[in-house]
DNA sequence: CAGACTTTGTGCGATCGTTCACAAGCGTTC
DNA sequence: GAACGCTTGTGAACGATCGCACAAAGTCTG
């Protein structure tokens, strides 16, 4: 989790909802869409937590910190609970967002934060291949890198996705920070410096498969030396030893 | 975090090592090979964690799960960390990996993975769309969704990533963990459902986004009412009137 | 309208992760 | 070889998160 660090203040001072059930209302959110259009009007703790994968005294509590809109006895009505969330996620703000980097990546990107049905609206492509300036992309003229600052100001985008090569990424973040972007989301392997109160969330596909693999050669050697030692957890004799 | 469950005993039965610190191990190692390029011999943990964007004492705790590899009043030598890190993310392994779904993102997937000099090799590129099998990206045929399981089974994979729509998630998933994958990687937005042992990690984009609304949004509402409230917290007071 | 049943909202202990602070250990210098 | 300065490795305090278990509060039935 990376901790948002100069906003922790602010946070706290409007609702304080943990980081981490702010992670699981767009779950929740996508879920409850999803039963909305099947008709369904009410659900129990029980039935939403076991969709969304998660404890239900967790979905609960979750739902809690948001105010009391469940009932006793019966359990959520799906649209009120839907408007709610939306409402605190910012769902209805239509946030302009700025793509940085039109590779494969960032056409993915584009088209799905612009074409779903989500609060977010592409406002700007960018990136420094004369060859992709010009062309349309989900609706979108991509632009040259000269111009970011120019498109920032234009929406006055406060989101930034950056999906440039590693070697690109510092000077581009540095250049949305400078126009006023506050929140980004990093997709380029590498660490981001930011001032404080700018908000970084990286998402590292290269990241992600390494802790499949670190898993997944933990469960093969398990297999190969767990046959004789048992797994009640004698190891922690071990790590003493030190 | 998403807890993998079945697994823990297993790998408390090797190392224990926390989810927390293999969650950064990748990015240590992607700033020390960095620095081996550079030509750096040695790193003292206040110079890494420095780089690598976290406290030091975290980063001294995360590698001493693994050994103690540092000299006291030195530092750690480069190229020996470097090596005990991959070893324990099981980096030389070349993990073989099917990626399901050759979109836009499918396509980024795998000139990403295929490319780097990280552990991983595409052995598989899976679509339904009669119009991509056959091309070939990254070095690697796309072949037709009936395939799934001849192409698991061809190169041993056990690790898979689902790059398709949400729609078809469950149906490919299920079809994976059937061929003997146990690990996958789900870019789909939609929550899937595994037996106990398989290793699934979630990665939606739209979530992303959605987090860096919502603090956004908390940013703004804290710079209009935060003017008059202070930020010592009196809204805890309001929370009880429940 | 009383009693049974259902489900929310939450207090509490357990677990996990982070950070501080310092002893232990290594190299260097005099 | 003793004294000093630096850095690791880790015990311990702290904080966040999780999950159980239950009281509170509603619906439903007879």
């Amino acid at each position: 989790m990376p901790s948002p660090a100069g906003i922790t203040e602010l946070r706290k001072s409007t609702h304080a909802i943990p980081d981490a059930t702010v992670a699981r209302l767009p779950i929740y959110h996508r879920v409850l869409t999803s039963l909305l259009e099947s008709g369904v009007e009410s659900v129990s703790s029980h039935e939403l937590a076991e969709v969304c994968g998660v404890n239900s005294a967790k979905l609960r509590k979750d739902l809690s910190h948001l105010g009391s809109y469940g009932t006793r006895g019966v359990g959520y009505r799906v649209e009120y609970l839907l408007f709610q969330i939306a409402r605190e996620i910012g769902y209805a703000q239509d946030w302009p967002v700025v793509i940085v980097g039109v590779g494969n990546l960032g056409n993915a990107l584009a088209g799905y934060a612009g074409s779903a049905d989500r609060g977010f609206r592409i406002v700007g492509l960018i990136d420094s291949d004369a060859d992709l300036v010009g062309q349309t992309i989900a609706g979108v003229e991509v632009r040259d890198l000269v111009e970011l600052e120019t498109v920032i100001a234009e929406h006055s985008a406060s989101i930034g996705v950056i999906a440039t090569p590693a070697s690109a990424a510092q000077a581009v973040c540095d250049r949305l920070v400078a126009s006023g972007v506050t929140s980004i989301l990093n997709f380029a392997p590498s660490v981001l410096t930011v001032p404080q109160g700018v908000d970084v969330r990286k998402v590292d596909l290269g990241t992600e498969l390494q802790i499949l693999a670190f898993h997944q050669q933990q469960r093969a050697e398990g297999l190969r030396t767990g046959k004789t030692s048992k797994r009640t957890s004698p190891s922690t004799a071990l790590e003493n030893i030190s």
